[in-house]
DNA sequence: ATCTGTGCAAAGTCTTTGCATTGCG
DNA sequence: CGCAATGCAAAGACTTTGCACAGAT
């Protein structure tokens, strides 16, 4: 059950920290590998997995794309940008527990947490989009 | 832009509505070939993709696990146990444009949709629990 | 006749795992 | 010292893709 204080696991929880913004396992170990090139893959995915285990990041599953990973312990929501792919927390919006009661009540099921994508495009591609077609239509990325 | 009404796409489309409650990729295709053996994986791949881009099927990515395929248009959201990993549509409980609305204000993102995926213990798995351990602890699946 | 869709298998992406070894506690 | 964690590479789960051919329009 004790976690060994290992230089990976510390290293893991640094990079998950500097980068902030919900990296992906692979965009962790480049940033590791910078400063300790030796350390394995798979040792930044069990540290990972270690860590949301534990409690201390959160690991989000994105559609189309390989999971990330979240220093931040509280709450909150995410937005995709179905243009550019960019992934970014809602900010200024407050985690709505009262869906999860209601949910509860009208399930049965014990609840746990719940995750809100909101999927639209971003300001800096509906300018592009603008200036290039005059409209917002064309192929999404998903 | 004109999709071909081949036998295979047909076959697809029955399938995901046969099996109802969002199959995966997989599941669609196990069931194809117990009448059209013939059918490769990759084209149910492909007909599942291309059937989402028209907008007769729904994609649902689900943390830990493989994409699904959803034959109900309406908007609604889904719950996943996380003890049996099972994964089923929220009843009775109405989708919220609200939210979309209040994201799109703050954020500038032109919105098209939103998920909401409840994780929690259901109903048999709670039963199961106290049966066994007298208490809902014990390691979950994600 | 055309040209999209198919079957097949290979490859691609993301993640986990077996095993011998290392090093934390 | 003992046992959990590591490094490495192989394998696993899921999905896409290149190519030659078939079949819908």
């Amino acid at each position: 059950m004790a976690k060994r204080n290992t230089i990976q696991r510390q290293l893991v929880i640094a990079a998950v920290r500097f980068l902030a913004n919900h990296p992906t396992a692979e965009e962790v170990y480049d940033r590791i590998i910078q400063e300790y090139p030796d350390i394995s893959k798979g040792t930044v995915y069990r540290n990972l997995n270690s860590l949301v285990e534990s409690g201390l990041l959160g690991k989000i599953s994105v559609p189309s794309g390989a999971d990330r990973f979240d220093h931040i312990l509280a709450r909150h929501y995410h937005i995709k940008c179905t243009r550019c792919g960019t992934f970014v927390n809602v900010e200024n919006f407050e985690y709505i527990p009262d869906l999860e009661e209601k949910v509860a009540a009208l399930t049965g099921y014990k609840m746990d947490h719940h995750d809100i994508v909101f999927s639209g495009v971003c300001p800096e591609c509906q300018k592009v989009a603008v200036e290039h077609n005059g409209e917002l239509l064309g192929n999404d990325m998903n």
